[in-house]
DNA sequence: TTGTATGCAAAGCGTTTGCAGTGAT
DNA sequence: ATCACTGCAAACGCTTTGCATACAA
């Protein structure tokens, strides 16, 4: 079976501490902090493996290389910034929404994502310079 | 400007008239019938020009390569087929989906996608054996 | 004639994989 | 002592790009 290393556990925790949907990059360099020598093959790997096991998911949004997110959080959807890219989790769900399809198709599954400005990066009043960017 | 070159009208009719969302190969595939010699550099290139300008739409969705249609279809989603993998158009649009976004967010921009069977590869009393996949 | 568009092949880029060495069990 | 895991580098698949030629204007 799988084996508990330093770098399976450096890069499952990343994932699960990150609070939003990480780029096998972003895993590496957070997960490097613990494990320094850690490659990217490995990440890869391993978040293979995880996604397998059931422990994270795969996060595909237009276009974007996959991004990881703890399995654990169950049914949402996703909202990305056009100014940050940074990819943030939405709860609740539209519904409704095999309606939609054309006659004779059978709607197993959907996806809902949302484009604009995370609070960061918003424009108007509520900008204040200064601010510092949400948690990496 | 553009120059109206055989290629060049080969590849835009062939995404103009297919119906469906086209990946660059099928593309490739359908305006190599009207033009032998085409070479998948071309078709990537003027599919770029074509969106560029306005004339095509890419689609992108869920880790597959991005897909084309004509820009003129105006807003719609999109309904993958979990068997054939081939990607339809939908009409109708949920609406009222910016409340789903948290606090502080702006939503400029939504996508919507739902997954299951196209009518070919629908399951149950529908299915007909023998039946011909869709005009690709 | 002029310069964009093309075809070919090489280069990129993110991801995957073969391999021999490392280290968890 | 095993044998899965790791790091490295090569391999991959899709897309982009450099370059000399072809052809639309």
């Amino acid at each position: 079976m799988e084996r508990m290393t330093r770098q399976r556990s450096a890069i499952e925790s990343s994932v699960q501490q990150a609070g939003r949907p990480l780029l096998p990059q972003e895993v590496l360099q957070l997960a490097q902090q613990a494990v320094p020598g850690l490659s990217i093959a490995t990440v890869y790997r391993q978040l293979k493996a995880l996604v397998d096991e059931g422990a994270l998911r795969a996060v595909q949004l237009a276009g974007d290389p996959p991004r990881y997110e703890p399995a654990a959080h169950g049914h949402h959807h996703h909202f990305q910034c056009t100014r940050c890219q940074r990819v943030f989790d939405m709860h609740g769900c539209p519904g409704n929404l095999a309606h939609l399809a054309p006659a004779g198709f059978v709607v197993e599954d959907h996806e809902v994502t949302l484009y604009g400005r995370c609070a960061d990066c918003a424009p108007g009043p509520r900008t204040r310079a200064g601010r510092r960017r949400a948690t990496a």
